[in-house]
DNA sequence: GGTGAAATCCTTCCCTT
DNA sequence: AAGGGAAGGATTTCACC
């Protein structure tokens, strides 16, 4: 789809906040509701807008550590051994990657405890992959809300 | 702050769709609309919900291409390679790690030239880093909406 | 793109439990 | 301390220009 400024105007606002009223957008950008609206739903239906998340404050939750996962996958077994991760429900991520590791994956545990059992229980000892490093998260130093567009 | 069973429906409407109306959320959890307003707000201001973004597809707005880059700091130089690394614009995260990297970042480029000058002109080659891995993502087989929660 | 209007939603205050 | 009702003003969502 192409995007013309007014659009990427749009899509800077609602990565920043997505729940921005359409009418307040529309002041910003010097265009109507409706306008913006139309757009909006233009970008949603091309798949240029995926979705709209509230960003959650992991350890609020229960969630104190988080870790990347590097993995080096079986030959042939690449398929199972995605699909499972996939499954686990403290993986949040999973790409394919180039580099040292096939797979790099992002998760997260309760504690230091639980992140020893998901990876010896559920992803390093699993059948598809050979080999695998964790790397803990210490701290995120910075994070943007979006892409710059 | 303590969250019940009530506060996690609430964030996982929210993690799921940030655009859901809270006269929706409350019919969906069984509670007035003022309710879900009073909850959300105190969410925020705790620190629970710390916003609101729009998922904009990385390749409709131009970047082609993202990867993992891991770094290794020099001693003693760490704080001013970590502001230089949030001031370039590909640069949507920044995470301390244990393990082989000292540094996880999350890149975004237009294409693999555009990847190349990023790491070459301001990442790899700029004072403070030893070592660069770059982990180009051919793929990403799975990404959740938010944690489970 | 914009207008206009109806339906819906947000927000706040106040009352009840 | 927590939830609900009500009411205003604002917003969303259409059809139509």
């Amino acid at each position: 789809m192409e995007l013309d400024e007014t659009d990427r105007q749009i899509l800077r606002i609602l990565q920043e906040d997505a729940r921005t009223p359409f009418s307040e957008v529309a002041r910003r950008i010097d265009m109507s509701s409706a306008t913006v609206h139309d757009r909006v739903s233009r970008m949603e239906e091309a798949g240029v807008i995926k979705g709209y998340h509230a960003d959650i404050d992991a350890r609020e939750v229960g969630y104190g550590v988080s870790a990347f996962v590097g993995l080096r996958t079986d030959q042939g077994r690449e398929d199972e051994a995605l699909a499972h991760l996939a499954g686990l429900p403290e993986v949040k991520e999973v790409h394919l990657t180039t580099g040292e590791w096939d797979v790099m994956v992002r998760v997260y545990a309760e504690d230091t405890d639980a992140l020893r059992e998901l990876m010896f229980d559920h992803i390093a000892g699993t059948e598809g992959f050979a080999r695998s490093q964790t790397m803990v998260v210490l701290g995120t130093d910075y994070e943007a809300d979006g892409l710059p567009i």
